[in-house]
DNA sequence: GATGATTACGGACGCCGTAAGCATA
DNA sequence: TATGCTTACGGCGTCCGTAATCATC
């Protein structure tokens, strides 16, 4: 139902006349296909002036999300798109697999020489979001997770995933912490720590293990997130690599629970004839 | 799109004019819905005599049964059932924490004594689809995990599950294994060992793990199973428990790779009072 | 009083049913 | 030849746009 749509525009416009614009409705319309949603469901879905979702209104807004994003992509399979044309969208998280994105792209250009490639940088739900409504062809996301498990960032079957890269996990802490000697540790020793969030780290995976405490920086930049832990602000939990190192904290690995930090690159289950390249470029330099 | 409605009965009756009795339609409507499908994605969708979908209708058919079961959680949520009636479906798959569901009932009995209760044996997706369908009230569903790990059964969101129980996981073989010897077992040894899986065991998690070897029997009873393990017909695996005690066979703990046999309950993010109560039930009986 | 959501009403399009056509077992 | 899917066509309902109304900042 094109009211879910509507719907979903209001909700992110937090306009009518907004969301009638860009859909090429009149306000009218879109005025009648919320009421028409609200009648259906015999509740209210919006608040108006200012327009904000209700309670169950950002439910649906969360179904309707899926449901959309699963109709794209059932559109996109079943085109089935010859090739993508002159110009490819790559969706990045800053710690998914950076030296393999190096690599992939190299092969790429050598392939493909006139092809133009965007690379953007982008948080998991994003990238996830971009490949699903057919503006990036690939994505590469990382997140936590055990061993050899998926990340299951999709919905079930949305879209296809490929494993690139597996790697410990640590804590990093700054000097001087109480823990800073010990040669590994478990999480519930941090358990009440204020921890300074990755974001292309799931949380949810840890706070399931178990981890709770106030969170005093949601960082979106791995310099101001490392110079905060120097400063004494918090610990936080990151992939063991170069991008780790620096001076005034300390790496220690992470023993318990047994978790990853895993990459991966999501595409559609038929992806382009270029993108299945990159696929196997990206497939064949990984260790996994 | 109803026409997605129509493929899907189309799909399952293998039959237009069985679909359009279920559906109240004419044959005539639903051969035009089916007719606007293929003409929408431009590639046909159904083989015709008999009545099967094609590779690309199988895909699309995949994507419309997620839409249409978000479609039916959106609605039972939004509609809101003040409770259930004097009759409550319960699915349960055989493994899923049997104990808990003996416990869970007995709270439930003195709490509605009118309440009448039927217990529905199936499988995993059987009974995560009748939650989302609405038919039944709860699940209690079971699968193989990283631990302190969802088992990720619907789609992201779509229902709401809790942690009953993990356990772990044992490998079952018969007397005069070449490995019956051994105090742990890693899955590599076993890779190429004929498994026989248990219904409810998510196979794709050990498959994932890497065991391959050739599935002499997928049972749909446990004591089948294990006559067939004590016959050496092949290899279990399955949660530890008194279920996998007897004569024939040995039980011993499978080391590698880390995972866990997991229960879950699984509900509608909003379920009817009574389903809440049980669930509170089962929370507080859980070791989780 | 202006911006923006709602209600009233008329026209166009889409969708379903009836009925005829056609292919396959 | 019979079963069952497809095509043709007509009516009814749905949905959108225009325009007037109403509410809120």
């Amino acid at each position: 139902l094109r009211d879910l749509r509507a719907f979903l525009t209001v909700v992110r416009t937090a306009s009518f006349t907004a969301a009638a614009r860009e859909l090429g409705y009149t306000q009218s319309a879109v005025s009648q296909q919320i009421a028409s949603l609200e009648e259906e469901t015999g509740r209210r879905l919006l608040d108006r002036r200012p327009v904000r979702p209700t309670p169950a209104g950002a439910r649906l807004a969360e179904h309707a999300t899926r449901i959309l994003q699963r109709l794209d992509v059932a559109r996109s399979e079943l085109t089935g798109h010859a090739d993508v044309g002159s110009e490819l969208r790559l969706d990045v998280c800053p710690l998914a697999a950076p030296d393999l994105l190096a690599d992939g792209l190299r092969v790429l250009r050598r392939s493909h020489p006139m092809l133009q490639i965007f690379v953007h940088s982008a948080d998991v739900d994003e990238a996830v979001g971009a490949v699903a409504a057919g503006q990036a062809g690939a994505a590469l996301v990382d997140g936590i997770t055990a061993a050899d498990s998926p990340l299951g960032l999709a919905d079930a079957g949305l879209l296809a995933s490929t494993a690139l890269a597996e790697v410990p996990l640590v804590v990093v802490l700054p000097d001087g912490h109480p823990l800073h000697t010990q040669p590994a540790l478990d999480l519930d020793a941090l358990r009440d720590a204020p921890w300074i969030v990755a974001p292309s780290l799931s949380w949810p995976a840890i706070a399931n293990a178990g981890v709770g405490g106030p969170v005093v920086y949601q960082g979106s930049d791995l310099a101001t997130l490392l110079s905060l832990v120097r400063a004494g602000h918090g610990v936080a939990l990151l992939p063991d690599g170069p991008w780790a190192a620096g001076e005034g904290f300390i790496r220690i690995p992470l023993r318990h629970p047994a978790l990853v930090h895993r990459s991966e690159v999501v595409t559609l289950h038929n992806p382009a004839p270029v993108v299945e390249h990159l696929i196997e470029a990206l497939r064949s330099r990984s260790r996994l």
